[in-house]
DNA sequence: CAGGAATCCTATCATCGCTATATTTCGTGT
DNA sequence: ACACGAAATATAGCGATGATAGGATTCCTG
């Protein structure tokens, strides 16, 4: 069986390939211009090759999607445990989530903005995007009366902010003041 | 000038048929149905006429959302204006918005989600849309140290929440629970 | 009623997502 | 070592998109 192993590895390393330059391509010039030609004119094969590994464009960027949630849930995951000094842990998580969308602004579009086909209040839904929900219902400690209501609140307001000041609705200068604002109201 | 005058009117008519269309058809299939060809079909003019009025499909879809950004703020003035009861005028501020953003959720999507290549902390801002804004900041009272920054936060909430909910993110079931959970924590 | 400009439509371009079919590659059995 | 067959890949094409160029038509003006 060794030689299907090679091969499987071999279409394993490709769909790597693939999201790499959808990602690259995606940040350099918008999710717009990854067409699917463009993406098999990167990695140097033909067009209907990305139709064996994905259903379509919007199954590619699902694809990023899906990585990006659990980088988020990751950034989350360290946002809690690292409470360095007097930080709250409710703020490092805020920041931990607004510097993602900053950081990765088109991953974060494919998960939040763009319609990839991904159903959320179903069963598909990522688990790492579970993890990170849950991660926000923790960091609001344990005294409220409806958590799940308030960190749905909360996480609106977190995308909220981080979408408006992404297509610039609300000034990217006073981000650090509205996250204290967030932090303060939510405390 | 009345022969001119025929045809300003009459081109100004065109002009809301083909706004008309552009919302109706995105109301019943969503703005990726609507095409160049299809509004012509509709309007029962050729394609190149849409160019006459418009600079593409883009600049159809921001006069759209201009549209909406009037509406939106007659409703947040007319929340403000009619506090009934024991109701808040923070809190009638917000349900409005939240009504606007669900009842015409197309509309809403052209305004705050696609990219229309409107700017907007430029000078070419709907006026509107600046009323709107300074009715948020008016609802939530002059008690504030930094009402601007507030009322971005309240404003980015505001959006999550109507993004997310309408994009099944967060279940649309609870969506007065989180508007009393909102209202409870700026008040 | 003719001239000319404004208006509008037919035809076309490049590109898009996607697919059917042809071609090449490559492991396998004789 | 060589030919066969299946899997993998490429070529070519479909329908539709946004956008534009250029010819045809209409309608006002003199």
């Amino acid at each position: 069986m060794s030689i299907t192993e090679r091969r499987e590895r071999q279409r394993a390393e490709r769909y790597e390939l693939i999201l790499a330059a959808a990602c690259e391509l995606a940040e350099a010039e918008g999710w717009e211009a990854v067409t699917t030609r463009r993406l098999a004119a990167l990695i140097d094969y033909s067009q209907p090759v990305l139709y064996s590994h994905f259903k379509g464009k919007a199954d590619i960027m699902a694809a990023v999607a899906i990585r990006g949630f659990e980088d988020l849930a990751a950034r989350l995951g360290q946002a809690q445990a690292n409470v360095t000094g007097e930080r709250t842990i409710l703020r490092n998580v805020c920041a931990a989530y607004l510097d993602f969308a900053r950081s990765r602004p088109v991953i974060y579009e494919a998960m939040f903005v763009l319609p990839t086909g991904l159903k959320f209040a179903s069963e598909d839904t990522p688990p790492a995007l579970r993890a990170a929900f849950a991660e926000l219902v923790a960091a609001l400690g344990p005294e409220r009366e409806t958590p799940a209501i308030v960190a749905e609140v909360l996480w609106s307001a977190l995308h909220g902010m981080a979408v408006l000041a992404q297509s610039e609705r609300i000034p990217a200068a006073s981000a650090d003041l509205r996250l204290t604002v967030l932090v303060q109201t939510f405390s």
